[in-house]
DNA sequence: GATAATTATTTGAAGCCTAAAGCAACATCC
DNA sequence: GGATGTTGCTTTAGGCTTCAAATAATTATC
């Protein structure tokens, strides 16, 4: 709803929040698209899912191995989660579960010589689908866009800790 | 990998989709942090999921009711998915679903008038949190923003067509 | 060293999601 | 008007996700 004000300017009334809404819209509808076409792909090349594909990636940076805790950190998910997630790894041959020899709680996972072989193929295809996704963007539009999100990210982070405090 | 060209002008090597890649994880943790503040505020406010939330918006949209396929199509999930996010929300009196008479393998479904008075209450307080969670930008961030993502949209949509041909 | 608090993980209940198979009702075509 | 095909929806099997409760092991406290 905007209003003309006495110089016959558009101004939008307090409480118009519709371009935001709109904003949001558009922000999700991008990276589901995104999202999913990325999911298909994976399924179809490699019959992997996209959290397993996650999890493998956080699993490639760490030679040595992390704890289920650490994993759920990073990918920001549920303890059971990453349970559950880890156990179809496992069954899968992918991933490698050990009890630690220093803390019986905690479980020790690392990819398999054959889970990183398979993950290497899978990570380079994936880094040329999103390539190739982005591909009308110029080098321009990229930099412009990172320093865009990288604003909203903050703005959001502010609001989420607001609501906590 | 950058390497420098004679005019010592930095110059990427042809197949290097880092930025593309950090882009699209940048774009999907903003996402992914927007959407989940948003799904943590409808359950303590309202006891409600976003799926619901969804749902409920098409709804309102269209007094006169819609056929589950419509919503399958307008919310791009699936038949069955449809088919128990409608039981869920019969059963907690938002919805109201009855068989067509003209065809009776179409379910019409509306919102109830309690559904339809707790969703404007809950798309309301939903705008205030966008429009915060937005708030640190400026309107020609947001402005700058919607142009870009429409022109990743475009993109993507670009590289599925051509994936599906 | 026993008790209490903390930490790491698992389990269970519930919801969301998909793909594929199945069922019922409508439409077409001869 | 009966066989064939199509459409709208539900069901099933499986995976992902959370939260909360339970278990087990370690650390801190006294």
């Amino acid at each position: 709803m905007t209003i003309l004000d006495s110089e016959t300017k558009a101004v939008e009334t307090p409480d118009d929040h519709g371009d935001e809404l709109r904003l949001w819209l558009r922000l999700l509808t991008c990276t589901t698209m995104i999202e999913s076409e990325i999911r298909s792909r994976l399924r179809e090349r490699f019959e992997v899912t996209l959290p397993r594909f996650d999890l493998m990636a956080q699993l490639d940076k760490t030679p040595d191995g992390m704890t289920l805790s650490d994993v759920s950190k990073r990918m920001m998910v549920s303890n059971g989660n990453v349970t559950g997630l880890v156990e179809r790894l496992v069954e899968s041959g992918h991933v490698d579960r050990r009890t630690s020899s220093t803390d019986r709680r905690v479980q020790v996972i690392r990819l398999t010589r054959q889970g990183r072989a398979e993950f290497r193929k899978m990570a380079a295809e994936h880094e040329r689908w999103i390539a190739e996704i982005f591909g009308d963007l110029g080098s321009k539009d990229v930099a412009d866009l990172m320093k865009l999100l990288a604003k909203t990210k903050a703005s959001a982070k502010k609001a989420v800790t607001a609501r906590m405090a």
